[in-house]
DNA sequence: CAGGATGGACAAGCGGGCTGACTATATGGT
DNA sequence: ACCATATAGTCAGCCCGCTTGTCCATCCTG
């Protein structure tokens, strides 16, 4: 470990390099190619349960105001919409328009092309290891859009 | 694999920014407060063979006076000096001062004790399969310092 | 109903990266 | 030997993403 630690995590970050430059490749290559990464997260919250621009900001690890011109961009390149929250007057929910969902829908398939070439460069039995390894040891960590 | 792609995508993502942001708590922890993790990059980049601005920056992947803007920086805060290439009378050569080191080895700390987490949260044989699973899907990939 | 918390917006500033232009030195072809 | 081209480094100006600070409107709790 005193030698293989810094190696590992040096591959961790190659892994994860690929991946993020893959998925933006994968996208651009299917016609969205005014998304950067953080977009990703923030469709990825939005797509789930209610959000608000606050949600984003929370989930994403920035101000509101950051997350505020982010989803800015997201509403005028037309990803997004903000629609009256009937249950609180000051909030506007974000709703994922139909090109919205075909992005976040291209986007997967871009992550799943990537993690694909890495099944195919490993035996069945080491690929799953791994991904069960990463799944198990991401529990406790939260998503962040850059570093 | 049509469900689990993203979601092994997005363990790898969760594992690379425990790690970013493992090593900058360590550092912090250690005492250098005051770099980045795309500082690391460079360090890396110097602490090899010699290295000038030109070379950190293609290395970065970032533009040579973006790069000379780090280096000022790294300069400035003590971890580096610029020596004259006897070879070169252009170039300046880059080289670590006793503190650039310390903080070179610091890292290297810092990566390893959260590597070092990960292994104690797997099983011996899951840990070792993973670990090597990265080192051969990483081979081909670089390592960018911003997504 | 008062007082604090929260969603959102506006303004100003900063930092890291970019392009463009320039000097000085190296290098390779004629 | 000379000139053309390439390269290391610097200066200047800009942009974009994010920050802090401030404010308003609306909510929730006592």
């Amino acid at each position: 470990m005193s030698v293989d630690g810094p190696v590992t995590a040096a591959a961790v970050l190659r892994v994860a390099t690929q991946l993020v430059d893959g998925i933006q490749e994968g996208l651009a290559r299917r016609g969205f190619d005014d998304v950067r990464p953080a977009h990703g997260f923030a469709f990825a919250r939005i797509s789930g349960t209610q959000a608000t621009t606050a949600d984003v900001a929370a989930h994403l690890g920035i101000t509101k105001q950051a997350a505020a011109q982010l989803v800015d961009h997201l509403v005028g390149r037309g990803y997004l919409t903000r629609e009256a929250d009937p249950r609180d007057g000051r909030a506007k929910l974000l709703v994922l328009t139909k090109r919205g969902r075909a992005c976040t829908t291209a986007a997967e398939q871009a992550a799943t092309d990537v993690v694909q070439r890495w099944k195919a460069q490993l035996p069945a039995h080491q690929f799953a290891e791994m991904r069960d390894a990463l799944n198990q040891i991401a529990v406790t960590g939260r998503l962040r859009p850059a570093w």
